[in-house]
RNA sequence: CGGGGAGUAGCGCAGUGGUAGCGCACCUGCUUUGGGAGCAGGAGGUCGGGGGUUCAAAUCCCCCCUCCCCGACCA
C-alpha cells in the first residue's frame, strides 16, 4: 500500500518542505498580525534548548544578563546617522497612548544599541569600570516585507550583547571571541553545524558598525543562513551617547564598543541544515527529547517495560519521554515522533519483549536493531554521542561537496547558484559585489587564505565565499 | 506601493439566486495496534465586514478589511 509523503519532499519544492516541517512538526505558525510568529510548546523547547546552551557560554565569557525598554524614544535612534538610516524603513512606532497623540512617538526596539549607549555612559565612569560587558534575551520589532517563519519575521526573539572596552584591541578581541567561544562553538558542537566564521563585507555591514563578523552556515539546498553576527562598533556609539571613562592618567577617554546577537533563525537554520524527508532532525546535544519509548501494546507486559525503561533512562542521564498512547495507532505515533526529530526511538512491544527485546532505531539514519531490555540504559547515552558526531560529519560533508574554488568571477557564480563559492576577493572587491546582483549571489563572508578572521577587508590574499542566501 | 489571486467548519476545498456541503482532523462506542487503522454514530458555520437589489443572496451590485504569489523595497 503506497503511502503519499506527509511531507513535500526537498527535491520537489524546498521551501514548501521547510513550511510543512514547520507546521507537521509542530514548530510555529503565523500569528495574527502580518509577520508575527506564535512559536507552539515543541518550537519553543528547541529555543530554550538553545537560550540555554548559549547563555552558558555567554556568561562563561563573562557577560551578565540585565534587561532593557521595549520602547524607546525616537530621538535616541536618530542621533546616530549611519545607524537610523539602516533602520528607518523598518521601524515600528507608537504615535498614541493614554488616549492621546504622544508629543515624541516611540520606537518599537529593532535592537537595543541607541538605549544602552545612554546607559552604559552613565553607569561607567572609570576604567576600573571596563569592560563592562551585558547581554539581553528579549524580543525586537523589524518590519519585514518578505516574513517566513523563523528566518525572517517582524517581530522575533533573540540574545543582544553589549559590551564597552577601554581600547580598540580589546573591543575587537572580544567581538572575536564571541564568534568563537559562544557562537562557533555552539553551533558546532550543539547545533552539529559547521560555519564559516569570517569578516563581512562593507556592504553587508551593520548600520553604524566598523566591522562586522558573522557565522555563515549552507542549508541543505546549498543557500548560506547567517546564524549569528558579532559587531566592532568603535567609538560610533560612544561619541553619540557619551560613552567615556577616565584613564589612569587621568584622562577622559571614548570607549570602544561591541554589539552580538543571535536569534530565532538559529531554529529555521537547524530545520533546514539537518532536515529530510521524513522531517526535522534534532541532534541529541540540542534535544529536549533525546529519546522516546514508544510502547507499541500493552501486551505481554510491555507497558511497564516500556515505563521501567523510560525510569532508567532517565536515570542515565538522558532527556526521555514515554509514549504509552496505544489508543492511537503504532505508526501514527512512529511517524510524528519522526517528524519532530526525536534522535532515538526504543520500540517496546509484546514480540520483540518474548524474546528479552527492544528495537532501537536512529533517527538521523533510519537504522533500526534489537537490543536486550537489559542494556538499553547503557547503550543510548553512547549511541546520543555517536549521533552527534555523525550529524556534524554529514554537515560538513555536505557543506564541502558544495563548495568549489573558483578561478573566475563567472566561474564563482555559476558555484554560488548551487553552493558555495571561494573567489580571491581582490576579483570582486572593486566593482564585482554589483554583478554578483545580478544573480541573486552575495559575499557571504571574508577570510584569509588560511581561514582565519581578516584585520581589514584590504588585507592581501583575503578569499571570498559567494552564495546564495536566505 | 504596482500587477495577479483568494477569503465558506480547526485545516484543505466544492458550492453561479431557492433548507450549508465534502475530505482530513475532533467526540462516543466497538474492533484494532510491529510504519499515517477500520466500521458505526455524533458535534461543529452570524459563508471576512458593511450597505444595496430581490419574495428569496455564500451566489448579483457598491464600499471596506485581511491574507497569499510576482515585482519593487529590505537583512
Amino acid at each position: 500500500m503506497a503511502k503519499q509523503p506527509i511531507l513535500t519532499p526537498q527535491a520537489d519544492d524546498f521551501p514548501r518542505w521547510y513550511q510543512d516541517v514547520v507546521a507537521k512538526a509542530e514548530l510555529a505558525e503565523n500569528g495574527p498580525a502580518r509577520g508575527t510568529m506564535v512559536i507552539r510548546p515543541y518550537g519553543y523547547s528547541i529555543w530554550e534548548r538553545m537560550q540555554a546552551e548559549e547563555d552558558i557560554r555567554i556568561k562563561e565569557a563573562g557577560a551578565e544578563n540585565c534587561a532593557f525598554p521595549l520602547f524607546i524614544p525616537q530621538s535616541y535612534l536618530t542621533r546616530e546617522a549611519e545607524h537610523v538610516e539602516g533602520f528607518s524603513p523598518e521601524l515600528a512606532m507608537v504615535t498614541h497612548a493614554g488616549g492621546k497623540e504622544l508629543d515624541e512617538p516611540l520606537v518599537v526596539r529593532p535592537t537595543s544599541e541607541t538605549v544602552i549607549g545612554e546607559y552604559m555612559g552613565k553607569w561607567i565612569q572609570s576604567y576600573r569600570d571596563l569592560p563592562l560587558l551585558l547581554n539581553l534575551w528579549n524580543n525586537v520589532v523589524r518590519w519585514e516585507l518578505r516574513p517566513r517563519l523563523f528566518l525572517r519575521t517582524t517581530e522575533f526573539l533573540w540574545q543582544e550583547g553589549h559590551t564597552a572596552h577601554a581600547s580598540a584591541e580589546d573591543s575587537n578581541a572580544y567581538a572575536e571571541r564571541i564568534l568563537r567561544d559562544v557562537y562557533t562553538d555552539f553551533m558546532v558542537n550543539v547545533l552539529a553545524i559547521p560555519v564559516l566564521a569570517g569578516r563581512k563585507t562593507a556592504a553587508e555591514r551593520f548600520p553604524g558598525a566598523i566591522n562586522t563578523l558573522a557565522c555563515e552556515a549552507m542549508m541543505g539546498d546549498g543557500k548560506a543562513l547567517q546564524m549569528g553576527t558579532s559587531h566592532d562598533l568603535g567609538q560610533n556609539f560612544s561619541k553619540v551617547f557619551d560613552i567615556t571613562y577616565l584613564s589612569d592618567q587621568g584622562s577622559t577617554e571614548l570607549c570602544w564598543t561591541t554589539s552580538w546577537g543571535t536569534s530565532t533563525r538559529m531554529v529555521g537554520g537547524l530545520i533546514m541544515a539537518h532536515g529530510d524527508d521524513q522531517g526535522l532532525v534534532v541532534p541529541p546535544a540540542l534535544a529536549p527529547i533525546q529519546a522516546v519509548v514508544l510502547l507499541v501494546r500493552d501486551e505481554g507486559g510491555a507497558g511497564d517495560a516500556a515505563a521501567s525503561l523510560a525510569a532508567a533512562l532517565k536515570g542515565a542521564g538522558v532527556k526521555v519521554r514515554l509514549d504509552a498512547q496505544v489508543a492511537t495507532s503504532f505508526g501514527r505515533r512512529a511517524t510524528d515522533w519522526e517528524l519532530k526529530g526525536v534522535p532515538v526511538r526504543v520500540e517496546v512491544g509484546p514480540r520483540d519483549l518474548a524474546e528479552g527485546l527492544v528495537t532501537l532505531v536512529r533517527r538521523d539514519t533510519g537504522e533500526k536493531w534489537p537490543v536486550g531490555v537489559a542494556e538499553v540504559a547503557g547503550r543510548v547515552p553512547d549511541l546520543l554521542v555517536q549521533i552527534q558526531a555523525d550529524m556534524l560529519a554529514r554537515a560538513t560533508a555536505h557543506r564541502d561537496e558544495r563548495t568549489v574554488n573558483a578561478t573566475t568571477v563567472e566561474e564563482a557564480i555559476e558555484g554560488a547558484k548551487v553552493g558555495f563559492a571561494r573567489v580571491a576577493w581582490d576579483l570582486v572587491k572593486d566593482g564585482g559585489e554589483a554583478r554578483l546582483a545580478q544573480d541573486a549571489v552575495t559575499v557571504r563572508c571574508l577570510q584569509t587564505a588560511e581561514g582565519g578572521l581578516p584585520t581589514s577587508e584590504d588585507d592581501p590574499d583575503l578569499i571570498a565565499y559567494l552564495a546564495r542566501s536566505y
